[in-house]
DNA sequence: TGATTTTTGTACCATATCGCATAAATATGG
DNA sequence: CCATATTTATGCGATATGGTACAAAAATCA
């Protein structure tokens, strides 16, 4: 087979690149995570990627379309952090908290104080005004929604769970308590006391 | 008793005001609720209460603490709804049914697009920078544990829920059922899926 | 070496933002 | 009517902000 990309040596014509997109991106994140879309000045942003600004617009358009890729690379963190999870077909209650310790390691994760979720913490503020984070907000919920509906079906099947349980509302469940896993991370509670709270809800949930 | 205070005639010296501060300050709380802490300027909030920028600075200091004094407020409103919905001694189903209809017809007032919750939409971003919210929001989400607990405590004595039941645990749930409410009506989902979101998960937490 | 291409770095522009100084306006008290 | 007290209204000033123009820098290609 023909070789179509050399990640290698690009030989790209003019003056290289002083910068690691991918790490920039991160950084830019970063930023966003902490203070908010519109509490986070490209000041601030270009000092976080060590970018200037022009470089910063020659690499990921204007303030807005730069939140936007952080924003899309957030959720696939989330999600694979999940299907992570839910991949090594632990018991149900094992698996659950393993999806929660997960979220939490994102949550608490950083050097400063614990920034929570980046989609709660930012990107539901600005949801009100802007259609694509409304969107990218419900597509993303769905789908947290559905994986863990689907994986409350295979507990029924399995036995895990009695005959009679409702998929769809634990599923709900486990979305509201990784939600409020998320705010409280954000508001100051301890890891510790989530951690607890996680143990419950998953008490709970599994009957 | 000698008269105190006198609401009705207050004659006091200068010139009077030419608005009503109580007004002023949910004009404020709305601008704050559509845009966040970061992202409502003083021009807008003076544009939506009438105010010009030294009145509003005469009457709640700088805009931090215009802003501390909306989210008091609203923690106000949200606990007496919450307490209000509690109040008429209904079973245990009816009662957090109207707990979460109060709180949806919260989320969902206002002129434009639904806003969910002030607290989840604006002060959790702020938390992570201001020991003030962090408190702020520690204590409401702490009433709100501790007052789903009592309720679920008294479910328990009077056989509303088996004895086994784990009061602490429910609250958890609970609050997190409220607190995906909020997200959600933030991030777009209509009224009516919340509505059935919210029966599926009493229908959980009530077993 | 010199032309070409791409990125970087500095500087700039127009506007927005927070906060306040100061004078005009409107009430009461004598 | 005049002094006093309080609020309103205009506007200033320093800085921050998002975005861009333009020249210098650094690579490849011929």
């Amino acid at each position: 087979m023909v070789q179509k990309k050399s990640d290698a040596a690009p030989k790209r014509r003019g003056r290289p690149r002083a910068y690691d997109p991918q790490a920039a991106l991160q950084r830019a994140t970063d930023s966003f995570w902490k203070t908010g879309y519109a509490g986070t000045s490209l000041d601030e942003i270009s000092a976080a990627t060590g970018m200037n600004r022009p470089s910063l617009y020659a690499a990921f358009g204007d303030k807005r379309a730069l939140y936007l890729e952080a924003l899309a690379q957030y959720w696939q963190l989330a999600f694979s952090a999940m299907r992570e999870a839910f991949a090594e077909d632990l018991p149900l209650k094992e698996a659950l908290t393993r999806v929660y310790e997960g979220a939490l390691s994102i949550y608490f994760s950083g050097d400063g104080r614990p920034r929570g979720c980046f989609v709660i913490g930012t990107a539901v503020i600005e949801a009100v005004d802007d259609l694509d984070i409304r969107n990218s907000l419900g597509a993303g919920f769905r789908t947290f929604d559905t994986d863990f509906e689907t994986r409350f079906r295979t507990a029924i099947e399995q036995g895990e769970l009695k005959r009679d349980a409702d998929p769809a509302a634990l599923a709900l469940l486990a979305t509201a308590t990784m939600h409020t896993i998320a705010i409280r991370a954000r508001a100051g509670s301890p890891r510790a006391d989530l951690t607890e709270l996680a143990r419950k809800a998953v008490g709970v949930i599994c009957g």
